[in-house]
DNA sequence: ACCTATTTGTGCGTATGTATT
DNA sequence: CAATACATACGCACAAATAGG
C-alpha cells in the first residue's frame, strides 16, 4: 500500500522537498548524507537516490562519492559572439579571457553528400577532419570538429599544429581573410565521446554551431561543427556588428 | 567481485550494447521486455533499467508503461532564421509550415535592473508581460515572453489579442516597422512550467532565445525571450540575409 | 464487462565496491 | 587504518498501464 498520500511517487515527493529547501535556502550548499535524509523522510535510502537522480539530471545538485551531495552554484555564462567575422582568440580577448586551442586528433575521412554540398566538394572527395578542444583557463570550454578539402588545403593540419589558429592556418594556405557564411544552432546532451574532454557530468548540455566559413570570393573553405556547454556559454548575434 | 572485466560499470556495458544494436539496426523500434535484456546480459532486471534510463536521458529511448520501450524517431528540425527581420510568421510560411500564435496570459510587472535597461526604462517601470505559445500544426514549437513599456505601449495586449501577431499589434501601436538589436542563444532543460504547454518530456532541451527588437529610430520596442524545443528546432543565422 | 498475461514503474532490503576524509 | 559517504548490483514484491481473450 506504501501509504501515497496522493497519486505522486515518494521519490518525486523527496525530490519537491528537497528542492524546495534549497528554493527556501534550508538547504544551502551540502545535503545531509542519503541515510539521514532517508530516515527524514521516511523512506529507503534507494528512494532518496532516485529523488537526487532527478535533481542531478536538472542540474540542481552534483553528487561527489566519498564527499557529499552539493548544491550547484551556476556562473555566469561567458558571451561568445556569432556574426560574419568568427575569431575564436579575438571573441574570448575582448572579455579578458586567455584562451587556448588543442588539438586531439586528425584524420581523412570521405565527403559524404551533405558535407560535400556544404564545402562544394564532389561525393567522397578527401577531407581533413580536424578535431580541438578549446580550453580557457585550463578549463575546456568547447569542442570542435572542422573538415576541410584535401584538396585546397593539402597542408592544413601541420599548418594548425605550428601556429594552433585556424586564422593563421589558413593564412599560410593562402586564405587571406575569411568569413561565416551561415551558423546554425541547435542543442543536445552531450556525446558520451566528449564527456572526458569537456570534463562535464554525462547528461550535460551542449549548443551545438553547426556553420560554415568562406574566402572573399566566396568559396566555401571550411565546415565546422562546434559543441558549447550550455551552462557555460551564452551565444550573441549582433546584426549590426561590433 | 561482480566480474567486472575492466572499470567501466555493468548497467554501462548494457547500455553501450543496446546502443550498438540500435546504430547497427539490430534493434529498429522496440527493444525486447527488461527481463529479457536482463537474461540476455546476465545482469539483474534494476541493472537493466539503469541502462535504459541513461539511454532515454540522452533522448535515444522512450519507455511506456504496460507497453515497453521504444527507439525514438528524431524527425528532421525546423530551421529557424534569426537575424535582423524576424517574423514568426513569415519563416515558417518559407517552410510551408502554417504557423499560429496562443495568448498564454499577459500581466503588468516592474521592471528589474537588468529588463530596464534592455527597454531603456527606470527600475521600478511598469511593464506588459505577455505569455504566448507558438503552434504548427496543432504541435507546439515554441513559448515565448514579450515585455513592453506599459507607457510606451498602453493598448499592446489587446492589439495581439485581436491580431494573433505582434508585428500587426506594434503597427496598430505606431510602429510601422522594427528589427532585431541583438540575440542571444543559450540552452537549458526545460523549465516544469512549459512541460505542460509544450507537450514535451520532463527532461527535454531548449534552445533559449533573449532578444531586443527596436524601431527605426532604435529605441528599444520589445524584449522578448523564447524557448524553443532542441530536438525539433535549429536557429540558423545567415550574415548576408536571404 | 471481466479477467489474465505482459510490461514498465516504484519501493524496500541487503551486500559490496570505491573514493574521500 | 578506520569511518564516512556515494556507487553499483542483486533479489523480492507489488502497483499501474496496456493488450488480448
Amino acid at each position: 500500500m506504501h501509504a501515497l498520500d496522493d497519486g505522486i511517487s515518494r521519490w518525486r515527493r523527496v525530490a519537491d522537498a528537497i528542492r524546495a529547501d534549497i528554493a527556501s535556502g534550508v538547504i544551502a550548499k551540502q545535503l545531509p548524507p542519503e541515510v539521514e535524509l532517508a530516515e527524514r523522510h521516511g523512506v529507503n535510502r534507494h528512494t532518496v537516490r532516485r529523488a537526487i537522480a532527478a535533481l542531478s539530471t536538472e542540474g540542481l545538485l552534483r553528487a561527489e562519492r566519498g564527499r557529499g551531495t552539493f548544491v550547484n552554484a551556476q556562473p555566469p555564462r561567458v558571451i561568445y559572439p556569432i556574426g560574419e567575422r568568427v575569431r575564436f582568440r579575438e571573441n574570448m580577448m575582448k572579455q579578458s579571457i586567455e584562451p587556448s586551442g588543442r588539438l586531439i586528433g586528425a584524420e581523412r575521412v570521405a565527403a559524404d553528400a551533405r558535407q560535400a554540398a556544404l564545402l562544394d566538394v564532389a561525393v567522397g572527395a578527401p577531407l581533413h577532419r580536424l578535431e580541438r578542444l578549446a580550453v580557457v583557463d585550463g578549463m575546456p570550454m568547447s569542442r570542435s570538429t572542422s573538415l576541410f578539402s584535401v584538396q585546397r588545403f593539402p597542408d592544413i593540419i601541420s599548418a594548425y599544429a605550428e601556429t594552433g589558429s585556424i586564422t593563421q592556418a589558413l593564412q599560410k594556405s593562402g586564405v587571406s581573410d575569411y568569413r561565416r557564411r551561415e551558423t546554425r544552432i541547435t542543442a543536445e546532451r552531450v556525446s558520451p565521446n566528449d564527456v572526458e574532454l569537456l570534463q562535464c557530468a554525462s547528461d550535460a548540455i551542449v549548443l551545438i554551431s553547426n556553420a560554415v566559413d568562406i574566402d572573399m570570393e566566396g568559396n566555401p573553405v571550411q565546415s565546422v561543427r562546434t559543441r558549447f556547454l550550455a551552462d557555460r556559454f551564452e551565444l550573441s548575434f549582433k546584426p549590426d556588428a561590433d
